[in-house]
Formats: C-alpha cells, sequence, structure tokens
DNA sequence: CCTTAAACTGACCGGTCAGTCACTAACACT
DNA sequence: AGTGTTAGTGACTGACCGGTCAGTTTAAGG
C-alpha cells in the first residue's frame, strides 16, 4: 500500500536499518520489546501477532522461530520483567546495615515505588491482575518469586525495626503485606490518573512520601508521643 | 434436531423449565447471569456469545433481541453490580449518628468489605482492571459514580473522627484513599489466596479485621498515649 | 380450530487471526 | 562463481466467532 510502485529506489533510502537482518542474537529482545508494547495496550487475546512483527520490524514467521507460540511469547515477557524486579529489590537492600529501619524502609520503599512506575511493570501488573489466573504454573512463579521474596526482604527490615524499638510489635509478615498493599494500589490508580482528580495533582514522588508516612505512622508504637522531626525526612 | 421423532412426549419429562420460554421479562436477568459468569472466567475478549447464550438457557439470537451487541451486554454488568455497591454503602451510612466515628468506621469497613468479596464483585473487580481502560466512557462512570462516591462517604465518616478528636489530623481525602488501598488489595489477594500461604490460613473476617486494626493505628493521634482497650473493640 | 404477532432459534456469513511452509536472501566457506 | 547452511519472509489455511435473519414455536384472541 506504499507507493513503492512510483518510487521503488527511494522507498528504502537508509539501508542501514535494513542490513540489521542477520543478527539472530537480537531477534528475541526485539520481539519482546514489541510485545510488551502490543500486550499492554490491547491484553493478551486482544494484541495481533502481526502488530507485533510489525513494531519488531520482522515478518509473522520470523516470531515463530524464536518462541513456539503467542502464549509462550507472554510467558517469556512476564518471566523477564519479574525477574528484573527480583533483582531491583535485591540491589535495594544490600547497602546500609547501620542506618535506622525506618530509613532503610523509606529507601526500599522509594526505589520499589519506582520500579512499580515503570512502564515495564505497569504492563505486567495490568496482565497479571487480568490473565495471569488463567496460567496457573506463571501464578504460582510470580507468587513464589516476587510476592514472596519482596515479603520476605520487606518483612526483614521490618523485623529490625521492631527489635530496634523504632516499629511497634506487629507480625512482620503483615506489615510486610500492609505496605505492599498500599503502595501496589497506588501504582495501579497512578495509572488511570486521569480518572482520580486528587492523584492527578500530585507528582509520583509526592504519592510515594504520603503513603509511606501514613505507612509509618500505622508501626509507630503505641506508647510513643510523637517526637521532634518524626514526620517526613529521616536521615541519620 | 433432537429426536423429538422418537418420543415426542417423554422428550419433556418437566414440562416447567420448557415452558418457561416467553417469559421475557426474565431474560434480561438471565443473560446478565450467565453473562457474569462467562465474562468472569474468560474475560471481555474471552467469553463467547455462544457459550453465554448456552448457560442461560436460549439461543444466541436471543441474547440479540435484549442487547444490542457483546459491548453493552459488559457495560450492563458492570452497571448493574456498581449500582448495587453504591446502594450497600449508602444504606450502611444511614444509621447509627451517635455511635464513635470509630465504630461507624468499622460498621461500614465489615460491610464494605463483604460486597467487595461477593462473586459479583470480584468479576466486576477483575474486568475493571483488566478491560476498562479501552472503554473509557465506562471508567468515567465508575471514577465518578463508585469511586469517587465512596471515597466522599468514608471520607465523611473520618472527617467526623477527626474534629471528634478520635483520629489524627489527616486530609480526608487522603485517609479514605488508604483505606480503600488497603481493602481493596486484599480482596484481590483473598481471591488468589491458593498463591498466598499466609492469606490461605486466614478466614476472610480475621483478613478484614486485621486491615481495620492497622488501619485505625495509622489513624490514631499523635499525643495520644494508648488507652485502656484500645486495640479491637470501641464502644462509648 | 385458525390467525396473528411476538418470542425465539440456529444455520449461515464474513471478517479476523494464529500458525504453517515453500520459498528467498544473506552469509560462510571454498 | 559455486555450494551449503542459517535466517527470514509473507501468502495462505483452517478454525473461530460476532452478528444476522429466514424460519419455527408459542400463546392469545377470535
Amino acid at each position: 500500500m506504499t507507493d513503492s510502485s512510483l518510487v521503488p529506489e527511494l522507498a528504502t533510502p537508509d539501508t542501514a536499518d535494513i542490513r540489521r537482518r542477520r543478527d539472530p542474537e537480537a531477534r528475541p529482545a526485539q520481539i519482546l520489546d514489541a510485545a510488551f508494547h502490543e500486550f499492554g495496550e490491547r491484553g493478551l487475546a486482544g494484541a495481533r501477532l502481526d502488530d507485533i512483527a510489525k513494531r519488531a520490524g520482522v515478518a509473522k514467521g520470523t516470531i515463530y522461530l524464536y518462541f513456539p507460540n503467542k502464549e509462550a511469547l507472554f510467558r517469556e515477557m512476564v518471566r523477564a520483567t519479574t525477574i528484573a524486579a527480583l533483582e531491583t529489590a535485591e540491589q535495594l537492600l544490600d547497602q546500609g546495615d547501620d542506618e535506622s529501619a525506618e530509613s532503610q524502609l523509606r529507601r526500599l520503599s522509594t526505589g520499589w515505588w519506582g520500579f512499580l512506575r515503570s512502564d515495564r511493570f505497569q504492563v505486567v501488573q495490568r496482565l497479571v491482575l487480568a490473565e495471569l489466573q488463567h496460567f496457573p504454573d506463571l501464578m504460582q512463579f510470580y507468587a513464589d518469586e516476587v510476592v514472596a521474596r519482596g515479603k520476605r526482604l520487606t518483612g526483614g527490615v521490618i523485623a529490625r525495626g521492631t527489635a530496634r524499638g523504632e516499629f511497634r510489635e506487629l507480625p512482620p509478615e503483615t506489615a510486610a503485606r500492609m505496605l505492599s498493599a498500599l503502595t501496589m494500589m497506588h501504582s495501579i490508580w497512578c495509572s488511570r490518573r486521569q480518572f482520580f482528580p486528587t492523584l492527578a495533582n500530585m507528582s509520583d514522588e509526592a504519592i510515594c512520601n504520603e503513603v509511606l508516612d501514613f505507612y509509618l505512622h500505622a508501626l509507630r508504637p503505641d506508647h510513643l508521643v510523637a517526637t521532634g522531626g518524626a514526620s517526613t525526612h529521616a536521615n541519620p
């Protein structure tokens, strides 16, 4: 449908990007990138392989050289991103063993929030909520590898805070779950900002801080009267 | 196509359920019921009208006598359930003006939680998260009529509690949003219980109470030292 | 009975799309 | 250039499904 019949030679002025053929190493990532976009926009059932191929700059058949079928493509997408999530989380915890638990929790949560708000994860999150129930093994993978590990990570920090007397007595598992609920739900709402007047006027950072302030208040020991600068920053 | 030629009379031993034909009043609800089941199981795109018809006990063509197309069926489903949600919520608030705000909030939240956990709403929630972005007007309807109204309702109770000195100073809109985040995310997790070891061992009621206890702790005024029976019940 | 209209049916149509495969292009080596 | 191998293509196929409509069934009124 292009006017290639009129100007056949000019139709491919820069041969550079056509010559990037024969680079089989690059194909999977290229296709996965395109899949992210299309699946994110139209969901698992709605995305068309032709569109994914077009976006990736290959023919439909090429996809089948690297992925056995549409479902496998989807699986690989989720797997790749969730693994990225894990690495992000673990990185975040490696540093700083002597700072206060509150500060550590703030650092962890802020980093995690950044990840939650990334384009990649937004797509995966939507797909997980919408379609992962049809893939029990993927769901199990997600629950074990992402949710559980994330919870263990957060729970550890919280347990440390409780031991230090910074936080009130509360099962770390519960406390971690509450933090997850607050941040995840807010990240979902953020990606629908147009529909929520209040969130529309707040920056991502402001929302993250609001959530954290609220959360830390719930962790404060019963007997502790509000101290001097407790509310917003927490540097030693 | 049935073997009516062989045993025409015996083919319909209980004429009662075949005779329920010609009951056009009942059709929409019948079809909507079936749609709930099918959409809930396979999503908007995945559900087949043939299956919905079969489940409703009618022919596919009949659906088109009552709904112009698949999308309209979906819209009607969301609309019906969210309207039920609103009525539930508003009912819950009508009573008890003299009780403590905490008790009122507990009552409201418990009722709301029951609704969130109903089969109907579970389906709608999944569809809203998964597919509503493709129907901006429905999304707007949902945001205005369900989210905003619910928030206003909760916000009112919280503002009253703040005015009475029961809760700490916090924008009611924020406080309401935090409560929503906690309850909604937990209701999502609850419907995937198999994948979350901790939740699997807790009853719905226990989870609701855990969330509420946590939440109320975050609302407690800074300067308030824990009094006698602060944690679970709150009668004047 | 017969007639009529409304309710209901399900075979069919047309468009869509995942997956296939016979073919071509690019490269590697001689 | 010639030959073999790997990468990539896109027209095609077959299944599927939303929506239609000519026809059938039911029930009420003559």
